[in-house]
This record gives structure tokens, C-alpha cells and sequence, in this order.
RNA sequence: GCGUACUCGCCUCA
């Protein structure tokens, strides 16, 4: 049941329900029965994907399985009713959670600030912050990143370094996904001398600029159409040992056609056949 | 063994 598992969660998180769900069918066959995490995992694949329907379907088979439902099944159910922008759905399985004598975590409150957030109302995301915190539950550095990557993509970017400081006030410790997200908040405003000062400050913290870093530093300055510093990014990281990626190839791409360099452009398009696709 | 935050684009929602 744990190899299932395994393969079952890997299968969902490429989005191969098909596979999961004959995996399902195969256990079921032989008399293994799925228990809560299988249900959890095929749940978290279906929303994932989209689909509250079945995701529901398997909550109430589970359910008449005599499998109870457990926080991670409500939180998985959560980011489905939250990516499909169902908010008042989600709060009543808050409520049912309450009824069934289940405590919200963090990350149950972290999924539906961030469902706010990328519904661009981070207004509704601070009021679950400080309904949270009158509930006991103390924000943690997700919270906080999710906040502060609310703010950035609003160019509310004092307020972002507002909510910042109060995290490392709290003792919270940074991690680079933080660093990050403040990093992108400064470059997608054109504030590209912060942004360069911030990625001092990381490795200065400790933190080594990831492919992540490096990608949104180079989109602030695609930006500005200014691709000679961007080229000299690319030089960067390449010896700093990182590989650009799928993001990264995108991105110069872009601003090659975008300045007029089609050759340029069309290097990198065919340097990518080893890769995976390009978009744009 | 399952759940939450960061970069281009896609998908989804309205």
C-alpha cells in the first residue's frame, strides 16, 4: 500500500489521472484498500486539475468507505474550491470542519490567503491573517511569503518590505523563497537598483541566488529592454554553476525579438531542442 | 507515503 501510494502520488502530480485512478482500481482488485492518503493524493490530483466534482465524488466515497476524512483531505479540497474561486465554498468546509471536530492548520489558512491573493484580492487574504492569529494559529513563513508576494504583484512594494520586517520582527527566518518573491517585486516595478542590492543582501544572509533569482532579475531587465545586463546575468550564473532553464531561455528570448535581435533569438530557439518547449 | 508561498508561458475561474 505504500509503493501505491508512492506511484499514485507521482502520478497525480503530473496530472496523469487516468494511471492513478487505474492504480486505484488495481488495488482495489486485489483486495488492498486505499486508505486516507491514496484518497487524499487522487483528491489533490483532481484539484489540482480543476475538477471539484470528482474531487468531491472521492470525499464522499471515502466517506462511505468509513475512512474519515482528515485536515489534509479539507485542505486539498480547499485549494480546489479556492483555485476555481468558490471562497464562500471554502469557508463553509471550514465551518464543517469545525462541525466534524477537525482544527484548521496554518497551511489550511495559507491555501485560502493564497486563493485571495492570486484572485488579487489580498485585502480578504490579511483579514484570514488576522482571523488566524485570533484563533491561535501563528503565521509562519508561508503565510508571510504569500502576503508579501500578494503586495509585490500589487506594486504595493513598502508595504510588502513593511510585512517583511514585522515577519523577521516575529524571528522569523528568511528562506530564498522569500528573498525571491520580494526580489521579483522590485524587478516587475522596474526598481532594478533595489533588486540588485536585495540579491547582495541574500548571499550576504547566505543564500545563493537560485535559477529562480536569476530569472526574475533577467525578466526586470528584459523589461527595460535592456538585454546587454541581462546577457551578463546569463554569463553569471552559468558560471556560477546553474543551468538556465525552460523560464530562462523564454525570457531572453522574448526580449531578443522584442529588441529586434532575431538571430540572437533564433540561437537560443534552436539551442532549446535538447530541453522542453517554449511558449511566449 | 498525501496538503500551503517565489520566476516566463499555458490551463482554470469570472
Amino acid at each position: 500500500i505504500l509503493r501505491y501510494s508512492i506511484l499514485v502520488s507521482a502520478l497525480c502530480k503530473q496530472g496523469m489521472m487516468e494511471e492513478a485512478e487505474g492504480l486505484f482500481k488495481e488495488m482495489n482488485e486485489k483486495g488492498l484498500s486505499p486508505d486516507r492518503v491514496v484518497y487524499n493524493t487522487l483528491i489533490d490530483g483532481y484539484s489540482c486539475l480543476g475538477n471539484t466534482e470528482k474531487a468531491f465524488t472521492l470525499y464522499q466515497e471515502m466517506e462511505r468507505r468509513g475512512i474519515a476524512p482528515n485536515v489534509v483531505t479539507y485542505n486539498v479540497l480547499i485549494k480546489g474550491l479556492c483555485r476555481k474561486h468558490m471562497f464562500q465554498e471554502a469557508i463553509n468546509l471550514l465551518k464543517v470542519m469545525d462541525i466534524v471536530g477537525l482544527v484548521p492548520k496554518v497551511v489550511t489558512y495559507n491555501i485560502i490567503i493564497n486563493g485571495h491573493v492570486k484572485d488579487g484580492n489580498i485585502e480578504e487574504g490579511f483579514k484570514l491573517f488576522e482571523e488566524m492569529q485570533e484563533k491561535g494559529l501563528a503565521p509562519d513563513i508561508v503565510t508571510y511569503s504569500t502576503l508579501i508576494n500578494g503586495l509585490c504583484k500589487e506594486g504595493r512594494l513598502h508595504e510588502a518590505e513593511y510585512c517583511w520586517k514585522e515577519m523577521l520582527d516575529r524571528r522569523i527566518a528568511p528562506n530564498i523563497k522569500v528573498y525571491n518573491t520580494l526580489l521579483d517585486g522590485h524587478c516587475r516595478f522596474g526598481n532594478m537598483q533595489k533588486a540588485f542590492s536585495l540579491q547582495r543582501a541574500m548571499q550576504r544572509d547566505g543564500f545563493k541566488p537560485n535559477i529562480i533569482s536569476y530569472n526574475a532579475l533577467i525578466n526586470g531587465l528584459r523589461r527595460e529592454g535592456n538585454m546587454l545586463e541581462a546577457e551578463d546575468l546569463w554569463n553569471r550564473l552559468v558560471d556560477e554553476g546553474l543551468c538556465p532553464d525552460v523560464v530562462t531561455y523564454n525570457l531572453m528570448i522574448d526580449g531578443y525579438l522584442s529588441s529586434g535581435d532575431t538571430h540572437k533569438a533564433l540561437q537560443l530557439y534552436e539551442q532549446i531542442e535538447n530541453k522542453g518547449l517554449e511558449p511566449t
